[in-house]
DNA sequence: TCTTATAAGACTAATCTAGTCCAATAACTT
DNA sequence: AAGTTATTGGACTAGATTAGTCTTATAAGA
């Protein structure tokens, strides 16, 4: 299936609906009701996105959430690196190697890391901003 | 993660495997052996592979699979939809589109499309012979 | 008939996904 | 100061997927 997880679908509708109300915060609530997602599994999102920079809390009373960084700053691969860990098209690739049975032999290890990459760069090369108008880079 | 999973990457393997003993057959041990596959995952395999017309089987002694296709005939996308199910890098892509919540209001859909197109004709256009030469077609 | 194979089905443990629920804390309003 | 609105953080869950295993049946050459 290679699908991106719902967080990450959930985490970009939500920062795309920030960026659209410009400077102003949205609470978890507004934004949850206005995209119909799941309301506390927003909030679990709004907060690991926090942590990464990407927006900024405002506590209390017409308090939520601002965009701290530019549509067109913010790719897909830091989305989705957020939300699943880095991309690797086999499990081999990337960091700890994990045990896969076939890995001294394999024949397609080489031929992986190529199609990661160039996953990796299409992930990249899309912002935010792309998405929002509809295309992607590459 | 984004990760193909590991019948994808066996079959791969096993398919290049018999690619390389040209108009011979392999039993399923001498590939499980020969390229460090748990063998009964790796007959598993073999019995889809066999049922999508890559392969064929010769029972009994000296039997095993022979390859039906040329490598360069074959390309990635179908050995991904084969143990995989189709690329749909949202779920509410392709066919049957369950039951995400926000997909009324969705405001990525559209970019969403876009990208697994690009996915998809990556996979489609790298034959398992590009594999084989540690490339991809794209 | 014996042996070597594939064929098919049921079964499993571990992991990931998409959530939920609850108690705590921060800060604005009145 | 109290009440209200929000974020915070933790634990918890059902269901799906993954990566296997095991067992029995069947095909066919020697
Ligand atoms: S070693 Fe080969 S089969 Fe194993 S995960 Fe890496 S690429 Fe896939
Ligand atoms: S969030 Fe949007 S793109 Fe993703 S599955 Fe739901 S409707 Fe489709």
């Amino acid at each position: 299936m290679l699908r991106v997880n719902k967080k990450i679908e959930y985490g970009i509708i939500a920062l795309l609906y920030l960026a659209q109300k410009e400077e102003q915060t949205a609470s978890v609530r507004e934004m949850a009701v206005s995209c119909s997602i799941p309301e506390a599994l927003l909030s679990k999102i709004m907060q690991t996105m926090k942590s990464k920079g990407f927006v900024q809390p405002v506590y209390g009373n017409q308090g939520g959430y601002k965009l701290t960084r530019s549509l067109t700053d913010i790719n897909l691969l830091e989305i989705t690196q957020t939300f699943q860990g880095p991309i690797q098209v086999a499990e081999c690739l990337s960091s700890e190697n994990h045990k896969c049975p076939a890995k001294a032999l394999c024949t397609i290890i080489s031929p992986m890391t190529v199609l990661n990459q160039k996953i990796v760069t299409l992930f990249e090369s899309t912002s935010l901003e792309n998405l929002a108008n509809r295309k992607t880079a590459i």
